[in-house]
DNA sequence: AGCACGCCGACT
DNA sequence: GTCGGCGTGCTC
């Protein structure tokens, strides 16, 4: 083959093609697909990095425009076939190039490239000279230096934003040499990896016996359905995954484990490397990208067979891959939020396909979406269906209504209250619940009614006790508490709602004796404290574990008994379609940490609505009701699974553009639907429709095929994008998203 | 991304 | 007219 295909290291859409060059002699035999090459682009031949995809003798441009590769870096290759399909196939379905894709797959060392920070190259007392006498007054380049003289540290990228201009001016200033560009890389840390004493298999129950021959069987007979694991919370899926594992290493396979981050704890860590020992390699958030490239570096070279770690590791490069394993599969987390907007339950059933693996899916509470494909035989299921001590916890509703007709205030009602204040008399430890940090969620004036409002984001302060200040949740400026109200001057401020920190005031108040910990961002913002917290919760130094949604998965403490919920109807009133189920397994995740060895477990969930369908089926533990009712409401509303969401957001800082486009891509949509008949929403604020002073507005359509729809939405986009200047403009797609909210 | 080109306002 | 800033379009 005469010509490389090569995929260039730019993220522009006007590159996202293949460029063709020549491989000089010399490189012939160092060079093969999936390799990093060295290529000169453009006017003035500047070399960029590029990634070789394919050979080929055909080109359809005049041959004189073929330059050479100028080198290959290194001597392994970097995506395998498989993961250059897997690029192709993101780069495809959640429309994004094919260099943000291949990027994504590779290890982050290795696209690194630091970020750009201007700096002046006078000192300041002469710079306004230059402003003055060498650049005309009102010039982008001065608007340039006049930033700069007042803000140092800032990227390239934020100045161009920030003052929108575009790169020109920032190139003449450093052509001038009035300012430098400087590159900064990115800081690296170090954490060590503990050393575990080896551990061997547990015996299987019949139930955990009969789930694993299950899944074997399927494994031997090629079966390429994906396999849902439904097993109770306690049930022990965990070590059947361990011993599916060691079969898959005796066929001479390798395996993929993924779990949520959050449950990458030493807990979980600890069962696979007491296991596996050398063979297997954990990554997780806190490994420096140095870490994670050898981690990379060893599977590639088949040093390891078993990779456990978060949504990323499923680009671990394996040749022989047998097993893809993915735990709490209904997690939001297995999709990414951020460009390629992923989902990784679709990436590993496209790799399990690519390279004859087994897919398991394991959950408590498996996604909707998911136990729907078992249902109509897309997916294999088999469940377990009772803990490992045979003991399900027992789960009380609170009506808190009631509670306040009788005249208890408090965050806790009567029953929540007695059982905290009996176990601790027993030397039993509790989980309290509640998804919200801080201390209250809003401060208003008693008088006016007026609410303290972030300046850049349409949210409320949220109180924090501990510092005593008001706090952003959503771009987290701080500001003081104000004493007398800024728009009546009353004095009369008060504190409403309920956070993590008011549950932690409540507990010292009323049970001064307990010891508590709380978990929240606030407390594990600094390296090592999400461990820590755990590990002295595991070793009695507390009593008490308060916490957010972090506390509610996959943790293991033998010696709770007693979790309360404080608020249920959170996560209940989000105005989400998935609002029922995300309530649900949240509930029943978090009431399974109670009573895991042998001990009772109780569970009091408080709500104002005790009635509604999510919390009584969690409370009787019957997920297949649950199931049952909740599908009939998403087929009758027309939501997934039985039809694709397309989130279209439009973003930017003057309110009256944002609103021009989206209106007008919304009119455009309405235009082409007359054929098509998609379910179109009208344009709408986001739920946050104000965050860091970009205004927020979104389209949401529903259809049945996601190719059809996918091609509609930017088909209309392309529209919009010739009609009108959307370059100030963020156009944010997003298929299936986590919320449309 | 980064370079050349060409448009347009400021000033000889 | 000419110079230079600044947006636009193309890159194997």
């Amino acid at each position: 083959m005469k010509y490389a295909e090569v995929i260039i290291d730019i993220t522009n859409e006007n590159v996202d093609k293949i460029f063709h060059y020549a491989i000089p002699d010399n490189l012939k035999e160092l060079i093969f697909i999936g390799m990093r090459v060295f290529v000169p682009f453009g006017f003035g031949n500047h070399l960029r990095e590029g990634y070789v995809i394919g050979f080929t003798n055909v080109i359809e441009i005049d041959e004189s425009r073929i330059k050479n590769i100028y080198s290959v870096p290194d001597n392994y290759i970097i995506f395998s076939k498989n993961m250059i399909e897997i690029a192709k196939f993101m780069a495809e379905k959640y429309y994004c190039s094919l260099s943000e894709c291949l990027q994504c797959i590779m290890p982050k060392i290795m696209k690194d490239k630091g970020e750009k920070y201007a700096i002046i190259n006078y000192d300041k007392e002469n710079i306004n000279e230059i402003i003055n006498n060498i650049i005309s007054k009102n010039t982008q380049q001065s608007k340039v230096l006049k930033f700069l003289l007042k803000n140092d540290n800032v990227k390239t990228v934020d100045i161009q934003k920030i003052l929108n201009v575009t790169s020109s001016p920032i190139k003449t200033l450093e052509k001038n040499e009035i300012i430098k560009i400087i590159t900064k890389q990115v800081k690296r840390n170090v954490v060590n990896v503990e050393n575990f004493k080896k551990t061997e298999h547990l015996n299987l129950n019949e139930s955990q016996k009969n789930a694993f021959n299950f899944i074997i069987k399927k494994i031997e007979e090629k079966s390429t359905k994906p396999i849902v694991l439904h097993g109770v919370t306690g049930s022990g899926k965990t070590e059947v995954y361990l011993q599916l594992i060691s079969e898959v290493l005796k066929k001479g396979k390798e395996a993929i484990m993924l779990v949520p981050e959050i449950s990458l704890t030493p807990q979980t860590v600890e069962r696979f490397i007491s296991r596996f020992g050398e063979k297997v390699s954990v990554t997780h958030s806190k490994l420096s990208d140095g870490e994670r490239f050898d981690q990379w570096k060893k599977a590639k070279d088949g040093e390891i067979k078993i990779m456990v770690g978060a949504r990323s590791a499923i680009f671990t490069p394996f040749e022989n891959l047998g097993i893809i394993i993915i735990d709490e599969e209904h997690e939001s987390t297995y999709k990414s939020e951020t460009t390629p907007k992923y989902n990784v339950k679709e990436i590993a059933e496209q790799l399990c396909i690519l390279s004859n693996a087994t897919l398991v899916l394991g959950s408590a509470t498996p996604s909707i979406d998911t136990y729907y494909k078992t249902q109509i035989n897309e997916y294999d299921l088999i469940s377990i269906n009772n803990r490992v001590n045979e003991n399900m916890p027992n789960i009380n509703i609170v009506d808190m209504r009631k509670e306040i007709e009788s005249g208890n205030m408090s965050v806790f009602s009567r029953p929540l209250f007695e059982a905290i204040k009996e176990n601790l008399k027993n030397n039993m430890q509790t989980i309290l619940f509640l998804n919200r940090r801080g201390h209250s969620t809003f401060v208003s004036c008693r008088k006016c009614g007026y609410v303290m409002e972030c300046k850049n984001c349409n949210v409320s302060y949220t109180y924090h006790s501990k510092e005593h200040k008001l706090v952003c949740h959503y771009c987290n400026s701080v500001e003081n508490v104000p004493t007398i109200c800024p728009n009546c001057n009353s004095k009369y401020i008060k504190y409403f709602g309920v956070g993590t920190q008011k549950i932690e005031e409540q507990i010292e108040k009323y049970f001064s004796n307990a010891k508590v910990l709380r978990m929240d961002m606030d407390t594990t913002s600094k390296k090592n404290s999400h461990q820590n917290i755990l590990e002295d919760f595991k070793n009695h130094k507390a009593d008490i574990l308060i916490g957010t949604q972090m506390i509610a998965k996959g943790l293991d403490f033998p010696k709770v008994s007693l979790v309360g919920v404080i608020a249920a109807d959170i996560t209940l009133n989000t105005g989400d379609y998935k609002s029922s189920e995300n309530t649900f397994q949240l509930l029943t995740q978090v009431a399974g940490r109670a009573g895991r060895a042998n001990i009772k477990g109780t569970v009091f969930i408080q709500t104002y609505t005790p009635e509604h369908y999510s919390i009584v089926f969690a409370k009787n533990n019957d997920y297949i009701g649950f199931y049952n009712k909740e599908i009939v409401e998403r087929k009758i509303m027309f939501y997934p699974p039985f039809s694709n969401i397309f989130f279209i957001m439009i973003s930017g800082d003057n309110e009256n553009n944002v609103l021009n486009a989206i209106k007008f891509l919304h009119n455009i949509m309405l235009y082409y639907n007359q054929k098509t008949n998609f379910y179109i929403s009208d344009v709408a604020k986001a739920y946050v429709y104000k965050v860091n002073n970009q205004y927020r507005y979104k389209i949401i359509i529903r259809a049945e095929e996601e190719t059809r729809l996918k091609n509609f939405v930017l088909y209309c986009i392309n529209i919009l994008k010739n009609k009108i200047d959307t370059t100030k403009l963020s156009i944010i797609l997003n298929l299936n998203p986590n919320y449309i909210s």
